[in-house]
DNA sequence: GTTAGTGCAAACCTTTTGCAGCTCT
DNA sequence: AGAGCTGCAAAAGGTTTGCACTAAC
């Protein structure tokens, strides 16, 4: 259980364990989802409203520091705030559809290899690593392959009533 | 060269070679360095005065979109804001010493044996990929043995001059 | 009893937006 | 000529800080 886990390397360190950091480390570590502090902050709020917004800022960086949770920023899908999740599994890459803003996970050995490479090449030492993707999840390639299709049927039949482009736009626009 | 390849993609897009965009290009194109928003700014500001801050973020902003220029940033080493580099050179991951801010880049095939793991586990379409590793280089890996080693040495000496520890500073003050 | 931690308000930093005027094509 | 672009000022979004009070150890 890796909340408890936390609190062990926390009370090492002479950290207190207050009422608030215990909710937020639970909160944390049971969702399954990746939190924003904003997310967190209103979880957290909703179970112990007297919870300030400043609290969980100070926890994260508290955390963070002390590597027991690390922050990504899912290619800024959704804004500029960071995420967190607590380190418990084995490094992975995080892998995030940019139209429909589902997130995966990737474990394999090229990540493992990466990192020991860096390490050898470079005589680095490692305390943290992101790797993060951003493109088109296999559902959202055929919808948009589908858009795509549908778009060219429209231009071709504007191209049929407007023979030679009526208006100045006729360049422009970006398909993206 | 790199710019020109730019100015030719934006120029097919219908977008306008502004004197402000032209300067921003140059800039990007030959600093060596991983500039931020501000520091783009600052030196395009000297060489023209009359652009203006927003004019950055907004060039820099269409970049991005257009898939010219990666947007990194660093493990934060340095604040929050993100870095941009030019999209020309194989991808590579960035290596931050989180202790003297010098960035090194990582070329070598963990990272396409990566890549294509990815697409083909999930039949994902990736558009951008971003790694980046924090930690310590191996000049600041011996000056922090070095500190180590000093603090170490303090430490016993005041166990001498106070044996069983005068304050109650005896935990907490984790070295990092 | 101390010192670390909290809440509150206010500041901060980076980035975005609305709008009037300018400029590239 | 006219849409796209810029500058300016102002706002927004996310995060941090100063300070007096509270609570964990």
């Amino acid at each position: 259980m890796p909340v408890d886990s936390i609190k062990g390397s926390l009370r090492e360190k002479g950290v207190r364990l207050t009422r608030q950091r215990e909710l937020l480390l639970e909160l944390i570590d049971k969702s399954g989802e990746h939190l924003d502090a904003e997310r967190l902050f209103q979880l957290a709020h909703e179970r112990d409203p007297r919870l300030n917004r400043v609290t969980v800022y100070r926890t994260l960086k508290l955390l963070k520091q002390g590597g027991l949770v690390d922050e990504l920023d899912l290619m800024h899908y959704g804004g500029d705030q960071h995420y967190y999740e607590t380190r418990m599994k084995q490094e992975h890459a995080h892998v995030i559809c940019l139209r429909c803003g589902k997130v995966e996970e990737f474990f394999g050995e090229p990540l493992q290899k990466l990192r020991r490479q860096i390490e050898s090449h470079f005589g680095f030492q490692i305390l943290l690593a992101r790797t993060e993707v951003g493109g088109y999840c296999s559902h959202c390639r055929s919808l948009r392959a589908r858009e795509m299709e549908q778009a060219a049927r429209e231009a071709a039949r504007q191209a049929i009533v407007e023979p030679n482009g009526v208006g100045p736009r006729s360049r422009s626009k970006r398909p993206a």
